[in-house]
DNA sequence: AGGTTGACCTGGACGC
DNA sequence: TGCGTCCAGGTCAACC
């Protein structure tokens, strides 16, 4: 599931693919997927620069001149990059291919969460409600966002506003190796367990993304050769291991649901 | 306003 | 084989 490494590993790859390339053709498959914008004002970006693309909590934005095209990858999103001709995966969405034959299609089978929004300098989109970034929040403003807060530690840490670019995987990582139970209310959590937590989602989330972008070379700008960016595997130490050991201790891995989420902890470890 | 819940969507895993 | 059922999960609207 992408959540902010591997957002951060296709704005990488793309970035370094896509600065200063011209749009030469837009192609909007499926026309409810421009959830901000017209399909009018989307076939504009013809002829325009890219200007660099980044990532915003788990969002891929690509700059033009004047107007942002954010990708929300949702549950399933797959930007894919190649040359033109390549067979179509049924779920590709949007096309847009630059001058030279490069071209970057938008693919998301399950439609969840997901859409591309065309932005106007003006307008903020899905980025408006976003907390600061969870790769790069200081130890302070992190315990002071989380200050008071009578809800579950992982809806805390899943909640955008908060803070952006945590999901499901992250959080379970990040609780299991600062030792909080994800379903700890976050004001019975002392400010030095706090801290902790801050340190091993900052670590988590900087492993990830060094392992997303080993898989990115210069010989092989492309993540896999079907052109798929983006997807790896850290190993996960508790995520999707209910049933099985820990890692640490030997206990069995539970499993329990906080904020509808499947989570994944250690009864022994995490207190 | 903070917190909680369910709808959305489809592919894949599983059981019979 | 094939059908049915369930599960995965990010975001948002609607509720308490």
């Amino acid at each position: 599931m992408p959540e902010l490494p591997e957002a951060e590993t296709i704005a990488r790859t793309l970035s370094a693919a896509l600065s200063g390339a011209v749009v030469s053709g837009v192609r909007l498959r499926r026309r409810d997927f421009l959830k901000t914008g017209t399909p009018r004002a989307l076939r504009r970006l013809v002829g325009m620069r890219t200007t660099g693309v980044r990532r915003r909590g788990k969002c891929v934005v690509i700059h033009f001149d004047r107007l942002r095209l954010v990708l929300q990858l949702g549950m399933s999103g797959r930007p894919s990059l190649g040359r033109i001709g390549r067979p179509l995966d049924r779920h590709t969405h949007l096309i847009l291919t630059f001058a030279g034959g490069l071209q970057l299609r938008y693919v998301n089978a399950r439609r969840i969460a997901s859409g591309v929004h065309l932005l106007s300098p003006d307008q903020a989109g899905p980025l408006g409600q976003l907390g600061p970034d969870a790769d790069a929040i200081s130890r302070a403003e992190f315990l002071r966002r989380l200050h008071g807060r009578n809800t579950a530690i992982k809806a805390a840490l899943l909640n955008q506003s908060i803070l952006a670019g945590v999901g499901n995987i992250y959080s379970d990582e990040a609780l299991f190796r600062a030792g909080i139970r994800p379903t700890r209310r976050v004001r019975r959590i002392s400010r030095e367990l706090l801290g902790k937590l801050h340190g091993a989602l900052r670590a988590v989330l900087a492993e990830a993304i060094a392992a997303g972008g080993s898989t990115v070379t210069a010989s092989n700008p492309f993540a896999d050769a079907d052109g798929r960016l983006g997807y790896f595997t850290l190993a996960h130490r508790v995520y999707g291991r209910y049933g099985q050991a820990c890692p640490s201790c030997r206990s069995t891995l539970r499993r329990t649901a906080v904020a509808g989420r499947t989570t994944t902890y250690c009864p022994r470890c995490q207190k």
